[in-house]
DNA sequence: TCAAAAGTGTTATCCTTACACCCATGT
DNA sequence: ACATGGGTGTAAGGATAACACTTTTGA
């Protein structure tokens, strides 16, 4: 595997941050430009590896402490090239939890952030069926239905937006398919390049658009997560040390966008050993106080999986 | 076309190639110089996508056509630079399955396949407990957890071994943590860089080893494929069109390293609509001639998630 | 007293695991 | 006949989803 004598035209590393912390019951994802931008920035080669390098790179432009980091996707297509220089850039793209307490402001060009559901509103089911899917999203996916000529591309159509998007059997973990799927339909055409962003409230373009496609890598960073909940406890790395099993099932019902079964959900948590009681409570419920619980470190080291399993709920 | 004033130092972008097939119910994985390397090679940066590129090199230098893909890990670690040239290379690695029916040459220069449990023998539990766990990795294990001399370490590493090779709950998912916990202790010393290859019988490391990182990435492969087919039915990508139910059970144990329970693995592949009858029988089974089945591609247009859940199996 | 959220106990159902057994072919 | 692998039915156990109900606070 001899280096290669030819060459190849420079390429640059860029790093992707999907950033996500849990700021009033609301999952968020720290953006740049409005909410236009995922925190991104050239990869500085004097690194030992790209994970410390983003660590670095994320502490010094937004201020934050990183805490569990992942690895999200590489990207190379040309179409990225196109945008800047036709040099070639490669993208690699992290996920990373944070804990924010206090909100900061969420415009301009300081980092804000943003819930995530205001590019994905039809992921959140925490309030029943959300009207974006009804009301946006369902109609237009069937005009694209119909407007395949072809019959066999028009039953697959039908058949592939029945899979992702049937009601009854919501899978919340799809959803970088479903973007995929609106991408496809002309319902989210704002990736590609910078582009000026859509005013998101124009109905030619559902959910918040952001530019490249960086909503692209958003929806891959979602879908990791609440796939990743259900076998590690990554839930915790959001919360604040201690913790009601209120705010606790709040919390993964924000990332999981289902509302869960109370009483399961509180049985599971502790059949599993996840957390411990700190003795103290919280008055500040509303009603009842509730006990105070910790996450259990130790839980790492006795199991190789545990996770927080999704008691879901019909009712509510 | 001067881009960029600050030009970082040249980076070149590696692709590995992890492409497993089925080849005499074996899961094998291609090679190069004796089983020693991945498929690797520089990314040609005419290419639309890294996957197209991919599928370019590996069918230029393989001549073998490549069927489902899907991208590993990206590294871009100094220490793999040093190996080389002092120049950064990103290094992204795949992992491909294809059909591989005749067996080739296995050695020599060109490439040949290996079987993977060749590089893991501690994975390999479809006959039982693996020999070279009892004999090679657990007394070494226990003697690196004796070695540590701080007794919290201790413990810890104590723990960590129970979790990842305890036989009663073995994972077979955990490829990659065990061969990191293994590479941690020191006994599977060969990544790092370009060295001699030890003589893989040498007691000195346990399983036979590889260049640079790529038994790593190996790892990697193998843990992503093992947990895949649990609910994604990629199996049939390495089967024949028509198979019986014998080999596909086969095809699954040599996959996930385990005995299955026969009759619940015939309910669960019908349940689950996988799989039609052909109409055709296989006598050459030894005993009473097999039906014989092919894929139903139309599952994946019915369901979301739909794969091989393993009915595993204490007794045999 | 009532609303609101915490917290407990029990039941029905389904899925996983296991066991027991019969069937069709080659030697 | 018997060994070998193919193929079917059914029962036990555990996990999940659901329901009903009690407890403790603040307004």
């Amino acid at each position: 595997m001899p280096p290669a004598a030819n060459r190849p035209r420079p390429i640059a590393i860029e790093l992707n941050a999907v950033l996500v912390a849990l700021i009033d019951e609301e999952p968020q994802v720290l953006t740049l430009e409005e909410g236009a931008l995922l925190p991104s920035g050239p990869f500085e080669g004097d690194h030992p590896t790209l994970q410390t390098g983003l660590r670095a790179w994320v502490e010094r432009h937004t201020h934050h402490p990183l805490g569990y980091v992942e690895q999200l996707y590489t990207f190379a297509d040309r179409s990225r090239a196109a945008a800047t220089s036709g040099r070639r850039i490669v993208s690699i793209s992290y996920l990373g939890l944070t804990r924010e307490l206090t909100r900061e402001g969420a415009g301009g060009r300081e980092p804000g952030w943003q819930s995530w559901y205001r590019y994905f509103p039809w992921e959140d089911w925490r309030g029943g069926t959300p009207a974006s899917l009804a009301r946006q999203v369902m109609p237009r996916l069937r005009r694209w239905i119909d407007a395949a000529t072809n019959p066999a591309v028009r039953r697959s159509r039908r058949q592939r937006v029945e899979i992702n998007f049937a009601e009854a059997s919501w899978n919340e973990d799809l959803v970088l398919q479903r973007y995929e799927l609106l991408y496809e339909a002309g319902l989210v055409p704002e990736a590609g390049g910078r582009r000026p962003v859509a005013d998101p409230l124009a109905p030619a373009v559902i959910g918040a658009p952001m530019h490249y496609d960086h909503r692209r890598i958003l929806a891959t960073g979602i879908a990791r997560l609440r796939a990743k909940i259900k076998y590690r406890p990554v839930v915790f790395e959001l919360m604040p040390p201690d913790f009601t099993l209120g705010q606790l099932q709040l919390a993964v019902e924000a990332l999981a966008g289902r509302p869960l079964h109370k009483q399961n959900f509180r049985r599971l948590i502790d059949q599993q050993g996840l957390v411990e009681e700190t003795g103290a409570v919280s008055a500040e419920t509303g009603g009842r106080p509730a006990k105070l619980y910790r996450f259990r470190r130790e839980i790492l080291l006795e199991r190789a999986v545990a996770g927080t399993k999704l008691p879901l709920s019909r009712t509510s």
